[in-house]
DNA sequence: TTAATATTCGACCGCTGATTCGTATCATAA
DNA sequence: TTATGATACGAATCAGCGGTCGAATATTAA
């Protein structure tokens, strides 16, 4: 018997809820603090009832993965490029992925810890929305260079510097004070050119 | 009855070896691959005898940490600074660290990583190297934006982005391909100025 | 030589955490 | 109203891992 729009509505519903339970429990005991008896409990579940919404823990680790870097890329390919000038391209790409982060730091801490943690993920789908993303700025930094508006230095190793820049002003630390935009920009404008 | 120098000697290389073999399970395993048996396998023991030599796994880790953020220490506090320009000052400590890592990247991987996945390790040692070192480099930059050398940027900032770049040349990615010194000097003068 | 100590190790113990079982309740289509 | 599936969950089960045991073998100080 296929299920009705409002129970399928409410499945998602409660794996929603899920997710957000494990993301609490993240918040609170770190990426190690996550078993499914703490999801349960956070998202007020029985331990076992997890099981009717998700196949296995795995599932729920990637659910959150794929998501997240869905909604990342979903920004990045909505921001328009044409007719500005590559610096112009690069600092809007940043400045919604800023936004983005900033906005709920936990997760997107989360998104770059967890695949560290649980290495192999079978058919990881989300990969595929973090090397748009990457593919969209490495190209950018790419043309940059070439047409001279970029520092000359290999892109590849700009990428690299780039990604940590972005990494250790956002995702480093416990307590990320806020980085505003126009420090971000400064700090770009300089590196880049 | 005390140990003989020679059996002393021996202890230590013992613990040197196991000490490597643990490195080596974290090269091919992962830092979650990293169990007592592994070790012992990887290093040549049976694993009851590993604590003939370690009270616990907890030990192990610590002294892996401890080692390499001293040996980092060490090179740095031997980068003679006087008479220099804030920038060459940084730099040259930079060019040290640098070198270090390359050297034995995934040793240097493991020490930042580690920390983050076994959090509370009783009376970390090796803190205090670690500190040192920010230490030294932040009161560089401190002083060099104070000095005008260095963009006008809050310092904190500049030593988060920094230790992004870092990170994010010599310390991410499977391939890590030999980031050369002028690389290394041409980012961060560009960045820092 | 011999008693004490160092060294070695596979088998076992206890715990933790993911997954499954068995069962009970609820909603709904016939 | 009743049979079927959806929902719920605490109690087992099972596997992996850190750590210990007990016994064997080598070394060495007397």
């Amino acid at each position: 018997m296929a299920l009705s729009p409002r129970q399928i509505e409410e499945r998602r519903t409660r794996q929603a809820r899920i997710v957000s339970g494990t993301l609490s429990v993240y918040r609170s005991k770190g990426i190690e603090g996550i078993t499914m008896d703490e999801i349960a409990k956070a998202s007020g579940f029985g331990k076992a009832t997890l099981y009717h919404y998700f196949p296995s823990k795995e599932e729920v680790i990637t659910t959150i993965l794929e998501d997240g870097w869905k909604s990342l890329w979903l920004e990045v390919s909505g921001v328009t490029l044409t007719g500005l000038s590559y610096r112009e391209k690069l600092f809007n790409i940043l400045k919604v992925l800023s936004a983005k982060v900033q906005q709920n730091p936990d997760l997107y801490k989360f998104l770059f810890k967890a695949p560290q943690i649980y290495p192999i993920v079978k058919s990881p789908d989300w990969e595929s929305f973090q090397s748009r993303i990457y593919n969209r700025i490495e190209s950018i930094l790419k043309e940059g260079v070439e047409k001279g508006e970029f520092m000359n230095i290999a892109p590849e190793i700009l990428m690299k510097a780039m990604g940590g820049i972005f990494h250790g002003l956002l995702l480093f630390g416990e307590n990320q004070s806020t980085v505003h935009d126009e420090d971000l920009e400064k700090l770009m404008n300089q590196f880049i050119s």
